[in-house]
Formats: C-alpha cells, sequence, structure tokens
DNA sequence: AATGTAGTCAACCGCAGGCAT
DNA sequence: CATGCCTGCGGTTGACTACAT
C-alpha cells in the first residue's frame, strides 16, 4: 500500500528509513542490543545495519522491543498510580512512567490522553487533585514540625530506615513542585522500601498510596509478592476504599470509582 | 453490509539537558 | 568556557481497529 506523505508509509528520507518497522528490522535492533546493550543508539544504525536514525532506534527499543515490557491494558491499580502521580508530577510521563514497571512514557501518555483528557477535562478529577494536593501540603507542614523535632537524630541515613523516608530528596528530577520528602511525610501505616532502605510507598492516613519520585525501578520490589523478589514491607494498605472520598460527585463518579476500584482493597493489597 | 465515528497505538518532531571535546 | 553531539522527554500526528448507526 503506498500513500502519499507521512510516516505512516514506509519512506525514507536523507537516507533513513521512516515509518512502521518491519520484523526483519526489530530482529536486526533486537539482535544488536543484545550484543552490545542499550545506549549509542546513533551507531546502531551503523552498527546493526538499520537504516533508521537513532531516535528512531531508541524509540523503537524502549518503547516496542524491549523484553521487560508489559503489554496488555493498563489495570486499574496501575490506573490510580498513574492519577496519583499525575497529581504530583503532572505531564511528567517518565518519571511517573518508572514508578510502573514494564509500562513505557508513551503508554502511559496515551492512556492519559485517551482516558482522561478528551472532552471535557473533569472537574472532579481536578477537584480530587486539589484535594490530593492539599492533603500533601499538610503532610509537609507534618514532617517539617516532625523533621524539626526529631531532626538531629536524623543526621545519619541509615536511622532514617524502616521509618518514613525523612529527608528523601527528589534528586531524579527536581523541576516540579514535588518531592520525595512531600509524599513521605506523614505518620504512615505501612511502609515500602527498597534494597536500599529508601522508602518508595507509603500507605497513610488517606487509605491510598503515595509514591516518592525516586529512581523508581525500584518499585519493582514492590511487586514482590507478585514476583517473588518481595524487598518491600507494603504489607497491608488500603484498608477501605477512596471512593467515597474522592469519587462522589456528579459526572465523574463512575470515572472516579473506578480510578479508585478498590472494591478489590484486597486484591491491591496482595499486588503490592 | 456499508459507512461514519471514536478509541488506541506506534512513530515522528522539536526541544532541553548532559557530556565530551 | 564554548561548542557540538547524543540522549531523553513531552507533544503531536496519522494509521489502524472496534463499535455504532
Amino acid at each position: 500500500m503506498e500513500g502519499p506523505l507521512g510516516w505512516g508509509r514506509q519512506e525514507e528520507v536523507d537516507g533513513w528509513r521512516k515509518g512502521p518497522w518491519t520484523s526483519q528490522e526489530d530482529k536486526l535492533l533486537v539482535d544488536h542490543v543484545t550484543q552490545h546493550g542499550e545506549g549509542r543508539w546513533n551507531s546502531v544504525s551503523k552498527l546493526a545495519g538499520l537504516k533508521r536514525s537513532g531516535k528512531s532506534c531508541r524509540l523503537r527499543w524502549v518503547n516496542y522491543l524491549r523484553p521487560d515490557l508489559k503489554r496488555g491494558k493498563i489495570t486499574p491499580q496501575e490506573e490510580s498510580i498513574i492519577v496519583q502521580l499525575h497529581a504530583l508530577w503532572g505531564n511528567r510521563w517518565s518519571t511517573i512512567a518508572r514508578s510502573l514497571p514494564g509500562r513505557t512514557d508513551n503508554e502511559i501518555k496515551n492512556y492519559w490522553r485517551t482516558h482522561f483528557k478528551k472532552g471535557k477535562p473533569s472537574k472532579s478529577i481536578e477537584r480530587a487533585r486539589a484535594r490530593f494536593l492539599k492533603q500533601r501540603q499538610e503532610m509537609m507542614q507534618q514532617q517539617q514540625q516532625e523533621q524539626s523535632l526529631i531532626g538531629q537524630l536524623d543526621e545519619d541515613g541509615d536511622q532514617r530506615r524502616g521509618t518514613c523516608c525523612t529527608g528523601a530528596t527528589a534528586d531524579d528530577d527536581d523541576r516540579g513542585s514535588a518531592t520525595a520528602g512531600d509524599a513521605c511525610a506523614a505518620p504512615t501505616t505501612a511502609v515500602a522500601t527498597d534494597a536500599a532502605g529508601d522508602l518508595i510507598m507509603h500507605v497513610d492516613a488517606m487509605d491510598c498510596f503515595i509514591m516518592c519520585p525516586m529512581s523508581c525501578d525500584d518499585l519493582l520490589v514492590l511487586h514482590g509478592a507478585g514476583g517473588g523478589q518481595g524487598g518491600g514491607t507494603a504489607g497491608s494498605c488500603c484498608g477501605s476504599t477512596a471512593s467515597d472520598e474522592y469519587g462522589s460527585s456528579e459526572e465523574d463518579g463512575a470515572t472516579w470509582g473506578s480510578l479508585w476500584n478498590l472494591d478489590g482493597a484486597g486484591e491491591v493489597c496482595t499486588l503490592w
């Protein structure tokens, strides 16, 4: 099938192929990355014999060929995470994606656009977002008070382990308003830590989870229950649903009902 | 069965930041 | 320190698919 201009059809521009990838190209790229690892994308074209730009190769690998990609639909749990993290970080899809192992920024971006950004940007989502941020702010204040009390004890980083990641900072990507400390301020009921002891999730009085924006490949740990890795201490959570709190309003009740789809609170908990 | 519309997905583009020279 | 290159990110586009009429 031949089309006019556009990347939807195979074409060559300046010697670079564009448009959909063929299985042969995929194979070449996979073989190359398998042998040489990721990175150096600009040299991939030469070394692998691909007539694709480095950008294109990277994108294809990251969004489609990576072996650890999780295919299939976004689960309600993932959806909740996306909403939460979007409230925290806005359109920083790659940051959000780091908290969702196996999901790509592109996938999340598309999902968000499809599900939350069409037509009428829901008031209730905005409201919930505002509420969420407000609560977070309160938690911050609380944390500051807390910190001023225990600040001196906290000099040794190890002492933070198992507590509430006091003082953790978002060194990854701090363009936004949130810091890891923000999200980890409240008195927690359950805490998840990564191998290094840094907190990456906790469950707070809001009966919801909050991610800390750290190098969150770590979040994989949280899925240990499913994958057998089990490093986190996030055992119990989500004792009640948040839908009452967040999903109570008019037109988007259904949306939030689904977002906070914790009827299977147990499900959520076991997942994590 | 044919056509129109909405939803989903893959890929491109431009920009910004980091790093090497 | 300045410059250029590379990589990664977010926004956008267009093809494909599913569903409704």
